[in-house]
DNA sequence: CATTGGCATACCGAAAACGTATGGGTTGAC
DNA sequence: GTCAACCCATACGTTTTCGGTATGCCAATG
């Protein structure tokens, strides 16, 4: 069965004429008769009864009639689903973020992100630094909210913007009484410490800043997410040295400070497979680009 | 869009692969990929990643993919459909019938349609003599049970029976101690009339019943239906002369005898358009004959 | 009896699809 | 590193299908 009898077969049940049928099909009349007697032929029944006044759907007909209509809006709406898709009008666009950047960015990001594809269904994920990278491959989410970016062939980074280090401490340490703390004030003392570096690349540029002034603290511990990091800087363990934008959800009690005279800062980017080529990134891209401006 | 193309891109969505595909369709692996890229062109995007381990939907593949095969299931459904409404398997038959037919017929007739003809859909509707006609002509009703058969050039008539004329009174008529009324004690005696012949085709049966004994009988009443001819019979307004099927269903305290050397009788009949070729009616007059036979 | 309206058939040219042969890129083995 | 294997893409000739024109047949109409 092919869709061109389907149409021909319903513009002439309509029409309930070759003729007519014919005319607005902007086609001659005997190839639509020809073509309506080889669907015929093909289903093994009369589905019109051929009047001296035009034609007359029978039992049939008017069974396949139904069926064909419907086969054919299903058609025509594949098509346009098809393209809405390419088009990045519609779809499915799953975002992996880090913990850190969720206070900072989704409140913006997500009305943002309804407003510029409103057809698009959004999907957030917080996933662990090494999960991202792994996600990105095997295409369960299309896109990385990354500090600092994934390093991989396959994986595309576009940055997006940068954020300070600063120190996070309880309100009642003597830091806390400076208003940039120099690095320094920092020798010694303990680090809240996130996973090494070779599970999450921020370490290594805390490690970095801190080697480059000849600085060296203790790690009193390590933690999984700067959220447990916040926890233990409120418990008296010690320093953490996080992001700025980890100020934004920061449980009270807790105070950031900028390091005087260091101009370290980490990337802030959005990541994704090379071969994904859908709109929806670019779309995507921009929407964070206008929230990360305004942080 | 055509299905083949439809056919083919699911082929090779499942298949991941236009050789495997291309094998599983009987055709040579060229021609598939042509096919597929011509889709693609006609959609005005990809759908699918070439790897060099064979072809993968993207997402606009996807959503087509779903659609695609949805408007396949409903094209095959349609054409299954025509064919098994052509055969008789599935479809709808209106029956229209008379009053008096219905407490004998109906009752053994749908059952037996049911066991019959399982996938079709029934309906009944009880129909006087003149619009019988025209709804058999309008095509609003299937068949009809005739009682006479009705006469046109574009209806057909099948015969399944007949009934003997029978004499309906009161239990308390004198007639009743009677095993069979003779002809001629029904003279001068008042009787309740069916709408004239024009109207009703068995009142002129009775007409010529009466006639040819050379009876007269002064009508009392005219009704529209045996049933309130009964009402009329049981009030002592009059005899009537009726169908013996009649009896199925006529109230307490109307007895019905046979009329001595009266050999008339009125046929049943099923009647149809000429030009419906549904193989149902000619299952539908089996069941007919099955249930009169056993009247 | 001629005319009109409507579908069916015949034939021809055009378009689409299929098959065979072949090219090119990547993977994996020796 | 070369070679074979695998898989998709392209090219070209052949066949099938489709659409257009011309025409025939039938019934209804005046």
């Amino acid at each position: 069965m092919e869709l061109r009898r389907l149409r021909y077969f319903v513009a002439v049940a309509e029409a309930r004429s070759v003729g007519k049928a014919a005319e607005r099909l902007r086609m001659a009349q005997p190839p639509l008769s020809v073509q309506i007697r080889k669907l015929e032929a093909e289903i093994g029944a009369p589905l019109f009864r051929r009047g001296t006044r035009g034609m007359d759907l029978t039992a049939a007909g008017q069974a396949l009639l139904v069926r064909a209509g419907e086969a054919l809006a299903l058609a025509a709406d594949g098509v346009e689903a098809a393209r809405a898709v390419a088009a990045g009008r519609r779809g499915r666009i799953s975002v992996g973020y880090m913990f850190v950047l969720a206070n900072a960015m989704l409140p913006r990001l997500i009305p943002e992100l309804r407003r510029s594809i409103p057809g698009v269904d959004l999907e957030f994920a917080e996933l662990s630094a090494s999960t991202r990278e792994a996600r990105l491959l095997d295409r369960s989410v299309t896109v990385a909210l990354c500090m600092p970016a994934i390093h991989h062939p396959e994986i595309q980074v576009a940055r997006i913007g940068a954020q300070p280090f600063m120190l996070a401490m309880p309100i009642r340490s003597p830091l806390a009484r400076l208003g940039a703390v120099p690095m320094a004030k920092l020798q010694g003392r303990p680090l809240i410490a996130l996973p090494p570096p070779e599970q999450d690349p921020a370490s290594s540029a805390v490690a970095a800043l801190l080697r480059r002034h000849q600085v060296v603290m203790p790690v009193a511990s390590r933690v999984e997410t700067v959220h447990s990091a916040m926890s233990l800087v409120l418990a008296g363990e010690g320093l953490a040295i996080v992001p700025a934008c980890a100020q934004l959800g920061a449980p009270r009690g807790i105070v950031f400070r900028a390091l005087r005279d260091a101009t370290d800062s980490i990337d802030i980017a959005v990541c994704w497979r090379r071969d994904t080529h859908s709109p929806l990134i670019r779309t995507f891209l921009k929407c964070a680009e206008r929230v990360v401006a305004r942080l």
